[in-house]
DNA sequence: ACCTGAACACCGTTCAAGT
DNA sequence: ACCTGAACACCGTTCAAGT
């Protein structure tokens, strides 16, 4: 059976006695790297707060990280992970079709907004350096891929002008990307209420820079 | 008359003897953090680096800054200035309308991808507290108003649809944003050579999403 | 006013040592 | 294998003191 986490408590109470603690420090840790990082952002992420919530030596992370670096590419990686379901599963359940491509995304600005600093540790740079996370490459690819298929399968429809599919990505992506930045950076502009609206709004701006042109 | 900035050599070799050093050691505390920006990246900044290029004590630098952000909100100010600059001119001399709007989105990412660092400083959300900076503030939105303007002429022209300027602007801006990180961030996709091949591509891209609908 | 040097608290990381 | 505690080098910042 795999164990379930033991010790979430926000208030952390509870004397363990035990010699060697965790199941599964290795899952313990990233858990708490994300739950540091959603309340007070990656500025404030210090392994030996991480160490002292989970009760544990400030060192012992380096059994299963090289470095903060590597934490916090695992952090990224699992962004991605839930990032691209929510994208594939807005696409498909709104339909696919023009409608499935403004679903894609709303639900593309709907994380960023929702999950700020996670987002921040995914596009931030902070992870960039290439040394390490060939899985993170990978599972951010795999999002990136759920756009390029729909894109393709637009083209196919005749609903999308015929671009080289990788560089239509690249231009929506970016422009989801920046949308989302803008909205969650309080940079230039403030957000001042209703950020859903404004993601529909730039859905549709994306869509009319995709679509094929009237023959 | 206005004394010229005395020790710009890239190596710091000259000795100097005098007590009391600079003429303008605020400036001189930007300037170098651009450099260092600029060669390094942000993460290199350090202070005591700082303190050291300069002949300068580490703690020289509180007598005009609160602290290490005031910096890093100076040496943001003064991007955000000459990428006004840049905008503005390329919005005129390309002529304005149409061409215009084009060569500005052109311009936006090319600044971005030659000072990537610096471009990272005034957008990365190092600065986005908003405790200080006034004149920041001022400063970037002197920056979005050129775009502004720009969409209101447009749309005054005929070419631009008429939806409240300011959502227009919102978009274009994330949309170019969102570009222009990628470009820099080596994140999801490498840029691989024509960067401004993709900045113009860009660049249509959002005209199609703005432009006035056919009638 | 402007600058210095010593000191402080905090960080990531290393390493010899324990079980 | 997994974890600990002491130690190291480095950082931003403070402060009493110098001119």
């Amino acid at each position: 059976m795999a164990a379930t986490t033991p010790a979430a408590a926000p208030a952390p109470e509870r004397k363990r006695r035990n010699a060697y603690h965790h199941g599964n420090l290795r899952q313990a840790l990233v858990d708490q790297a994300v739950r540091t990082i959603r309340a007070d952002g990656v500025e404030a992420l210090t392994l030996r707060d991480v160490g002292a919530h989970l009760r544990v030596s400030r060192t012992a992370l380096y059994r299963h990280f090289a470095d903060k670096q590597a934490l916090l590419v695992a952090v990224a990686t699992e962004g991605f992970r839930t990032f691209r379901k929510e994208l594939a599963d807005a696409w498909d359940g709104a339909g696919r079709g023009r409608e499935g491509f403004l679903a894609q995304g709303r639900a593309y600005i709907r994380f960023a907004t929702e999950n700020p600093s996670h987002y921040r540790v995914m596009f931030g740079g902070y992870v960039a350096k290439g040394d390490c996370g060939a899985e993170l490459a990978a599972e951010s690819e795999a999002g990136f891929r759920v756009l390029v298929d729909a894109l393709v399968e637009l083209q196919h429809a005749g609903l999308v002008r015929r671009d080289p599919p990788l560089e239509l990505a690249v231009f929506v992506w970016g422009a989801v990307h920046g949308a989302a930045m803008l909205a969650i950076g309080g940079q230039v502009v403030r957000p001042d209420g209703a950020s859903a609206a404004a993601a529909a709004y730039t859905a549709e701006r994306v869509w009319d820079a995709v679509k094929a042109p009237a023959r």
